[in-house]
DNA sequence: GCCAACGTTGGC
DNA sequence: GCCAACGTTGGC
């Protein structure tokens, strides 16, 4: 099944091989409405690219998927979360989160990584890929969205560049 | 409703 | 660490 997300991580904080090791997590701590309103659409059993960013080496490190669907975002109401939202009630719940599943690493089509933390594609290959990503949210100037939606073009372009495990 | 100031994101 | 881009806040 195409992926129809991406969704950054900061590997510091969450990698890949942490979600590979953990099988399941919840995603929360989006504190933007644009990435909220795409969490809100995503549906259980639909994929998404997991991206690490702010690192050494950005891009596509694997896949995930949607294991239960958005739902108010506790952390927003834990006064000891870097979360907390004071502006959040439960009565009027501003955040929500989802949780995820993993799926798959994704590796480069042809040879090996070079560290475990390698992308499969990096930022830097999904620039120059030109026309084929035109249109990419990610990729847009000036983009910080976390969560983005992927055209099915697109996603079938990411796949047909990498392999899975 | 405008917009300056501020905070955050994230690549480099 | 720098800084461009963007979102949010809050005074007016």
């Amino acid at each position: 099944m195409l992926p129809k997300w991406l969704m950054k991580s900061e590997p510091d904080e969450f990698s890949i091989l942490d979600f590979a090791a953990r099988g399941g997590e919840e995603w929360g701590g989006v504190r933007n409405y644009q990435a909220r309103n795409f969490l809100r659409e995503m549906r259980v059993g639909e994929r998404f690219f997991f991206y690490h960013s702010s690192c050494a080496e950005p891009g596509v490190v694997g896949i995930g998927e949607i294991a239960r669907a958005a739902a108010p975002d506790p952390s927003q109401f834990d006064l000891s979360s870097d979360y907390f939202d004071p502006k959040s009630t439960t009565d009027q719940p501003r955040w929500d989160s989802v949780w995820v599943r993993f799926v798959t690493r994704l590796y480069p089509r042809a040879g090996e990584l070079a560290d475990p933390l390698q992308p499969a594609l990096t930022l830097a290959q999904l620039r120059a890929a030109g026309p084929a990503l035109q249109g990419l949210r990610l990729l847009d100037r000036g983009s910080r969205l976390s969560v983005i939606p992927v055209a099915p073009e697109h996603a079938r372009w990411l796949l047909e560049q990498t392999r899975a495990a």
